[in-house]
DNA sequence: AGCTTCTACTTTCTCGTGCAAAGCCAGCAC
DNA sequence: GTGCTGGCTTTGCACGAGAAAGTAGAAGCT
């Protein structure tokens, strides 16, 4: 099954949620995805190492996209920002996920045949 | 190893590089880490569903990146474009590769964790 | 009380870049 | 020639990531 033609978009990736595929959300969301119970604006500032202004703008993203959803409280006397991953949310991180995994899949194939071939050019083929 | 605190920067990805994170360039190189005789600009456009000019321009930011390696050549009397990854280019998509899999990682388990947590707001916590 | 500093965000600005549409230049057909 | 197609490049714009600056209130100092 390593050489089955070429069929058209084999890499074409579109399952690729673009609003997830995003360093700085993708770490987002995935800090999101293993607690249920949500994490505060300055955990996820610490965990994924971004700046206020820049996480504000992520979650704003996710938010609109319907990914997270946020609750502004207090702890003590001090706002406090609660983010959770939304139950759609979560459908579409895994979703994603699982796009990530063809695309691992397919570079593990690729890391190993590409070791094999050797010729450097195709034939009909001459340089300018 | 499950539940080290919040190590700083646990999900910031840093090593996700830039150029090779990006749907349609990891698609890219994905399908030339598989031919080291390279492919041809016709080739990838149907692999990877992309429009000439797209291409194109994806293209020249890999060979500005090192990436990929560029040879203008004919077959027959039509000019043909040979991609081919660089050495340099596939160790970086190896390096790359290897950061994907620890966002997987983190994503099962945290597909897993997410799963179990059931509290809603953390102690302390209280809704504006 | 006034001043400064810190925490916790939000808003604004700028520059880079993805993508589409148009352009360019052979060959080839008629 | 004219038109058409294949094989790319260039141009232009619109969006979006990240930096910087702004807002607001709490805590601390004096």
């Amino acid at each position: 099954m390593t050489d089955k033609k070429n069929p058209d978009g084999r890499y074409a990736y579109d399952g690729l949620d673009r609003v997830l595929h995003e360093k700085a959300r993708l770490g987002i969301v995935t800090s999101l995805a293993a607690r249920a119970d949500g994490l505060l604006f300055s955990d996820l500032k610490g965990l994924c190492q971004l700046t206020d202004g820049n996480l504000s703008r992520h979650l704003t993203v996710l938010q609109e996209a319907g990914i997270v959803e946020i609750q502004k409280g207090f702890r003590g006397r001090r706002p406090q920002t609660l983010c959770r991953l939304s139950e759609d949310g979560r459908a579409r991180y895994l979703q994603y996920i699982a796009v990530l995994e063809s695309v691992l899949a397919d570079a593990v194939e690729a890391a190993k045949a590409g070791r094999r071939a050797r010729k450097i050019v195709p034939e009909g083929f001459s340089p300018a």
